[in-house]
DNA sequence: AGTGAAAGGTAGTGAAT
DNA sequence: ATTCACTACCTTTCACT
């Protein structure tokens, strides 16, 4: 990972569909060198995908929150057969396993307050493992569009 | 958004990378209505870019934590330079202002637990209008790499 | 709105520096 | 590790259905 690929990593996190040549331009390699180093980079699992971001409102997903719950008893096997069934759940954007007060925080993106209530009373309500769990409703989500290397530890 | 749409917007979640003709051959259609159809997509606003997914420990970001926050005053003032604050930091990938327990949920990633204790103690309780915040350490973070519209409410 | 052919551009390989 | 040259493929436009 030095500066040319940082650079790379920067442009395909900008933009994941501008073409090989462009980026070699703006990184000042040949495009044939660029070529190489975005292969490397995905041959290390570096670059993991490349992805499309899809306005909420047109999935019908007009409607986010953040659903923090906490599971009892806190053993391997309720962990994983909470985040298996919640990663099967269509509403279920993103799942985070956490330590701290909660162990779950789940992003649920959902038609309306209505499919939230219904959400969280058929779906996580009636759950065993449950202890307790509490919604936020997001109002606004920024993301930052370009994550930069930090400086080695 | 018809089903071929839809079809098409599937396909470029899963790799935005992939080509034009390949989409078109997957979704069954020509190669040339495929490029319109992408263009609508993006001038309609329904695709609002494509972005490669970077694997976090490549970017010396092993440690990801989500930061809850309460401020106060509540006021608009005081949450949109809290936000603007925040968005200038290198370790915030990602801001949700949120209505609930907590105002703010703030998606951070950095180097080791002393980088996160650091920046804890350094970038945001240094801030006057937090009242209080708390941490979750991630382990895990599950993401859903194709959302399906839902169906209309 | 969708298609197919044509022109220009791009990806990806291989040999050389 | 980078560059140049080359082939094959792809994107993109446009006239037509």
């Amino acid at each position: 990972m030095d500066d040319v690929d940082s650079a790379i990593v920067r442009q395909l996190q900008l933009d994941a569909r501008q073409s090989n040549r462009d980026i070699a331009a703006k990184v000042g390699i040949a495009p044939s060198t660029c070529l190489e180093r975005i292969r490397l980079l995905r041959a290390r699992g570096v670059i993991l995908g490349y992805h499309a971001e899809i306005a909420p409102a047109a999935l019908n997903r007009g409607v986010q929150a953040i659903v923090s719950a906490k599971v009892r008893p806190l053993s391997r096997r309720v962990i994983d057969s909470f985040q298996a069934g919640l990663a099967t759940l269509p509403e279920v954007e993103s799942i985070y396993v956490t330590a701290g007060d909660d162990d779950f925080l789940i992003h649920v993106s959902v038609q309306s307050i209505d499919h939230l209530h219904a959400f969280l009373v058929d779906r996580l309500a009636v759950r065993q493992e449950i202890v307790t769990f509490r919604s936020n409703i997001i109002y606004r989500h920024l993301r930052d569009p370009v994550l930069e290397p930090l400086p080695a530890p």
